[in-house]
DNA sequence: AACGCCGATCAATCATAGGA
DNA sequence: GTCCTATGATTGATCGGCGT
């Protein structure tokens, strides 16, 4: 039914979501870099090393959470800011590559 | 060992390559001329071009037989296919990045967990 | 100057996972 | 079992940079 929609790409798309601690890792990393959210080649295989996926699935992540992130300004993002900026001052298991530049610059 | 990895690759490959549906011919006459003629591109509300089944059939034959066009074979297979030239270049563009992604995806990711389903 | 390609990204959409 | 939202993946099209 419908075949024709959906198309013979279906099986792919069967996915996952991410384990918790994979979202945290990346969900750290993008609000503590929210002024340039755009982490390099070697960020990512880094994040995708710690996070157990690829680095498609890492630059997928990213391009889903900046989006979804700018349609959502003014909400409870705010709030995961806060959450993320916290655990990122407060411990930082991770070594963030990067200089800790201003960390409260909305894109 | 190195008999596990061709088995995920094998996977994953298969997995895409059902693009067979309708035995539909590139190089045939133009009279092709099917149901669908009307509207020279079905553009969606936001520009972006949603390709017919048929479309995507002949292009990824042509890309199959070649992975670059030549500025004639591009404007042939546009005319053919009533795309612009410039869909047609954009199509293969994308179409050799997502070869490559796939490539270097499906290549070995060294260790796999395990056949987790 | 113009054109094509690459790499990264955008933006909309698809299909499913997870929750109520 | 049915809705609804969150989320990962796909893809046509765009942007900046580079080579011809």
């Amino acid at each position: 039914v419908m075949i024709l929609r959906s198309r013979f790409l279906d099986a792919r798309r069967k996915r996952r979501n991410f384990s918790k601690q994979a979202s945290e890792i990346l969900n750290e990393y993008f609000y503590s870099h929210l002024s340039n959210p755009y982490p390099s080649e070697e960020a990512k295989e880094e994040l995708a090393r710690k996070c157990g996926i690829t680095v498609s699935q890492v630059s997928n992540w990213f391009g889903n959470k900046r989006i979804r992130y700018k349609k959502n300004i003014g909400k409870a993002q705010e709030e995961a800011n806060l959450y993320a900026a916290k655990k990122a001052a407060g411990a930082s298991p991770y070594s963030m590559a990067g200089p800790p530049s201003g960390t409260t610059t909305p894109m | 060992g190195s008999v596990g990895i061709g088995n995920v690759l094998a996977v994953q490959n298969s997995l895409m390559l059902a693009n067979n549906a309708a035995g539909v011919s590139l190089g045939s006459g133009s009279g092709g001329g099917l149901s669908s003629c009307s509207m020279s591109s079905n553009t969606n509300n936001s520009g972006r071009t949603n390709f017919t089944n048929k479309q995507l059939t002949e292009l990824e034959k042509e890309f199959h037989f070649n992975r670059y066009l030549t500025r004639a074979r591009r404007i042939e297979i546009a005319n053919t296919l009533q795309l612009n030239e410039t869909q047609v270049k954009i199509w293969f563009q994308n179409r050799r990045m997502k070869q490559k992604k796939r490539q270097k995806e499906g290549l070995i990711p060294a260790d796999i967990p395990a056949p987790v389903m």
